[in-house]
Parts: structure tokens; sequence; C-alpha cells
DNA sequence: TTGTACGCGTTATCAA
DNA sequence: TTGATAACGCGTACAA
């Protein structure tokens, strides 16, 4: 692990030098110098410490992906294909753009604070946060910040946010749903908040633009939690006899649910219809393969990643930037 | 931001005083003090810098974490379950040692490489490592390293591997369809180096104990890359015919060639059994749920920081590490 | 028990 | 065109 003093020692020349060569300062140096420093820095590849530029230059070319998990999803939420694919995107666009990728699960928002200010991270990407972690962030942390998924947060909102049109997602499934004469429809996910909130918001005003009406009775709450799933799934298929179909809010859900169905007789779609949203794997590779919402996941990062190095050069973004979805019409939604 | 100098100034004591509290070097420092001190720091929230920290201490806490991805799969890396499983358990363990967790994916060993020593990281995890790749690690890092499922790597044969029973795996399972009585039993992978070397061999002594003989042509290549994988299945099906069963190398390749059967109305496991190996989420959902080979994906994870962070504490630690499998018998190898 | 002073590797300022 | 030197924030040997 060479240093630049002691390069600059072995070369008979100041630290200064040879760090204007390294960073192709042309102008500051004589040809003759430089040729000299770049030879010998080819011999010994010279690796610069980041920690010593970090702390010259105060910032630390890292940026930080938060995943807050709630406790009670947190075993899926790294299983989740969602999750992989988000980061894949991330990864890559800010390894292309130089920066470095730190990544940071947690459910107390605090901690996630205290480590992205110790690494004086230089911009954050944040994903799961809701209720009041939006202002407990903004008061600590003053650099650019971009959401992901993330709906009207108090404290929140002067930050880019990078989402999905989800109300139109299930808008328009729902409505197919109609269209190929469905009539008890109803919608499956397991919170009322941030995006399940819009991908219900969607369903219901499909529901009420085809003329029927939305009963309590018509949300199916599910419980991921490993010791709850089987009997939330038990109760869920009992349900499922008066209903033409269910909207699921991920695939991951649509998947598991016609696995439980299939298991207690209950055939899809010949039974009953069921559409997924995200348009992952877990559907692609199904058999009935999965009708579903397709969200573009790897882009949804690349875009978040790119938005925040924007904001890293000093440029404005907007407020919301909204990626669209389409329907991917295939064997689990009868026609 | 607030500094060490800073409080000692406000407080009008040295900065050493400061860092000792901070540090919890009771011996040092009257109790007084100690009281004045950490009051002033419950109030303030003061965050260490790390850079500063890690300057003067010539160490990072950092745990790297390199997927090197071939480049024929690398839009599948990150969508597999199992790197995100992977990814759960080593960031996990990591965390709760105080270390932090950086991510690295790349084809270029160079670059990795380069990344690693730049942020001198404490110690480093690899996974996916070939062929000469240890020499080059080994000649240019020395600090401690542990590998994920590789296998007698020239170079990296000094530092501990955690790997599986992959033989075992597959041996076990192939038996299985032997005394089912399958007899013409093909194995699928994409390439016949390192794991699925291992699990290939295992198939190949199941079969020679079971009394039957391999031929080449029971190795059936699949190419992932997205513009091939469709052509590759075609061929693959159409061979299908010629066997009882196939020993696939993973859960993924298993719920793919099963889906590829279905859409050309070969039935599994009436008209053909699969077996897959890992047993995740993709094969437990499926219906009919997926015959395979078990593995704690996590626990790997688990198991590879923890061996790091002894090694890191100047424990010894083996060699190799073996986790076990075990069958996992479901619906898509024909009883 | 407390304080002073220096080093870690880099960048930046300013003088030569 | 080059070189001294100060700063970044922290830890620590050593002096008081």
């Amino acid at each position: 692990m060479i240093t630049i003093k002691e390069i600059a020692k072995q070369l008979n020349m100041s630290t200064t030098t040879v760090s204007n060569v390294i960073h192709g300062k042309t102008g500051e140096v004589s040809p003759e110098t430089q040729k000299k420093v770049q030879d010998f820095l080819d011999k010994v590849d010279y690796v610069p410490n980041i920690s010593a530029r970090n702390l010259a230059q105060n910032q630390s070319k890292i940026i930080g992906l938060a995943l807050k998990a709630r406790a009670d999803k947190y075993e899926n939420l790294i299983m989740d294909p969602f999750v992989s694919e988000l980061i894949g995107g991330v990864e890559e666009t800010i390894r292309n753009a130089g920066y470095f990728m730190m990544l940071y699960i947690s459910s107390d928002t605090t901690e996630i604070m205290r480590h992205v200010s110790t690494w004086n991270v230089d911009g954050l990407i944040l994903f799961g946060m809701l209720d009041d972690d939006g202002i407990r962030v903004s008061e600590k942390y003053k650099k650019p910040i971009v959401c992901l998924d993330t709906y009207s947060i108090e404290g929140l909102k002067h930050f880019t946010n990078v989402g999905l049109d989800d109300e139109q997602g299930t808008y328009d499934m729902v409505n197919y749903m109609i269209v190929k004469g469905h009539k008890r429809i109803a919608f499956l996910s397991d919170n009322q908040s941030g995006v399940d909130l819009a991908r219900l918001n969607g369903y219901k005003k499909a529901l009420a633009d085809g003329g029927l009406k939305f009963k309590q009775s018509d949300f199916l709450k599910i419980r991921p939690k490993s010791d709850e799933i089987q009997d939330s799934l038990e109760e869920i298929c009992r349900k499922a006899k008066n209903f033409d179909a269910i909207m699921c809010v991920s695939d991951l859900y649509a998947v598991t649910l016609i696995a439980a169905l299939t298991d207690r007789g209950i055939r899809v779609p010949e039974d009953i219809s069921i559409a997924g949203f995200d348009d992952n794997m877990l559907g692609q590779l199904h058999r009935p393969a999965l009708t579903t919402v397709h969200q573009d996941v790897k882009k949804k990062g690349i875009v978040a990643a790119d938005t925040l190095l924007k904001q890293l050069n000093g440029q404005k973004t907007p407020n919301q930037i909204k990626l669209p979805t389409h329907l991917v019409i295939r064997d689990t939604v009868r026609a």
C-alpha cells in the first residue's frame, strides 16, 4: 500500500506534484516530470486511500441505499425478487458513475441515520419509509435524498420520489377483469398505506367506474409472517368462494395464493381468476402463467440512482417521477 | 456534524478526555467529568467521523462482499433468490458485529481488488471466483478472506471456504430417483466447473452405484442468456423424450424447465420427473411443488460472515466448512 | 486525572 | 512549474 508521500520521497519531489499528475492536472506540471511520475505510478500500482481523501474533501463518494424493513416482513424483504432487482439497478448505476454503494437494512430509522452520518454519505436512496420517518430523516440529514415508492410523507415532500403509477396499474387490471365479465372482485394485500393504498384506490376506482360497489369485506388481508401465513391463507381461501377474481398487490402474493388455492382443489382460472402486480420471474415461470401488471423494477433503481447523481451535480430534479405500468395478459384471469 | 474538538472546546477540556469518555475508558477519567461529557454527548448526539477514525487506526470496519458475475449470467445473478438470501444473511451478521457491508458486483477481478484496497476493507467474502482469480486476489490482498462455494482454486487454498456437500446432495437425489424406478436420468446445468462439477460428480456416482452408465449425451447444457434461453430450452425439451428424469443443478433451472415442458404438453411428473437443488421459494410456491435438495443459503451467508469475524479476531478457522443438505420430497419426481 | 502534540494520507492554499 | 505547509477528525503516547 504505497502512499503519495512515499512516491514523492522516492522520486525526490513534492506530494503536490505527484497528486497533480494523479488527478490529470496537466497544466500544472511539466511534461517531463509528468512522464516520470506516470511511469513510476504504473510500476507500483498506487491505490488512493479513500478515507484520507474523504477526510480532506469532506465527501465520501458513497451513496447509501437504506431499506427500512417492517418488522413483520423482514424475512421476506430480502428474498423478494423486487428488492434484488432494485439493488441490481442501483448498484450498476452508482458504480458506473464512480460512486460506491453501501447497503443498510434496518427497521430502525434512527439507526439508519446514524449509519449514514458516520460515513458522511453523499446521497441517500430511501426505500420503505413511512409515517413519521420522514421528519426524523430530514432533520438529521441535509444532503440529497431520493425516495422510492414513498407516498406523501410529511417532511419528505421536498425530496424527489421515484414511484409508479400504481393507481393506474390496478385500475387497468380491474377494469380488464370487469370487461371479461368478473363481478365479485376482491383485493388482497397486507396493509392499507403507501403503495398498497394507491393500488387499492385504483382498484376501487375501477369498481366504481364499472358500476360495482366496494364492500369492506372485499379487502382480503394477508399476514406474511411465517408463523401466521398458513392460518391467514386458510381464511382467505375460505372467503375465496365469494369471489370471481382476486386482485393481488404483488406477484409474490398472487403466486402464494394460487398455490394455496390449488392445494385446496380450487382451480385458477377456472374457478377463480387471480392477477398479480410486478411481473417478476415468480409469475413468469408460473404455470398457468400469471396475468399481472408490469413494472420495470430495475429501471426504477436506475432512475432513482440517476436522479440522485443529478442532484449531486447540482441539478434540480422534479418532485415526482412516475414510471408507467402496463398489463401483461397471460393465463390466470379467465377470458 | 459536531466534532470531538468542538465538544472539548465547549466543555473547556481536552479532546483526550472527551475521546476517553466516548470509548468508555472509565478508569482514565473522574466520575464527575465523565458525567459532564456524557450529558453533553446525549444532547448533541455526536456521531464519529469514520473516515478520520479509519485513517488514524488504519482499519475500516468494512467487510466487502464481492460477487463475481459471469458475463453470461449477470442479469440472472442479482435476480436469483440465492443471491438475495445470501446477502441477507451476510448483512445481518456483519451489522450485528458492528461492521459495515460494502457490496460490489463485477465480472472483473482486478476491478474488484482495486475497490477493496481503496477502501482498505478489513475482510473479504468472495463469491463466484474461479480459475486464475485466486492467484490474483491473494497477491494483492493480505487480509482475511472467506470464499463461498469455491472449489480448489490455486492460490485460494489457504483461505477458508464455506460450501456445501454438493456431491452428497445430488447423489442422494439421483439415488432416490433410481430407487423410485427411474433409469434414464439426465443432468442439466450451464457449465461443468466448481459447484456444478461437484453436483455432476454426485450424480455420476449415484448412477454408477445404481448400475447405470453415464453417457456424454446425458449432460444437458442450458444457456441462460436471455437471447439464447428459448432456443436452448427448445433443444432440451426435444431431448427430454429420451429420459425418465432430469436432475437440475438449481431450482431456478428446474422451474424454468418445467414451465417449458408444460408449454409443450409434456407433463411433470407423469411424463418426466424433475428435481431441483436449493429449495428456495421458486420451488416451494410451484405446483406441483418441486422435489429438491435443500440447502440453507441464509445460513451459508451467516456462517461465512461469522468465520470472517473470527479471523478478524485472530482466531484460526478450518480450511473447509461444509454445510449439510437434505432431500425435500415433494411432487415432481414420480413415486 | 487531564492536556499537549503528533501522525494517519490526502487535498488545497499560497509562496517561491 | 514546483514545493512547503496547513487542514480534515480522530486516537494515543507521553508529559504534566
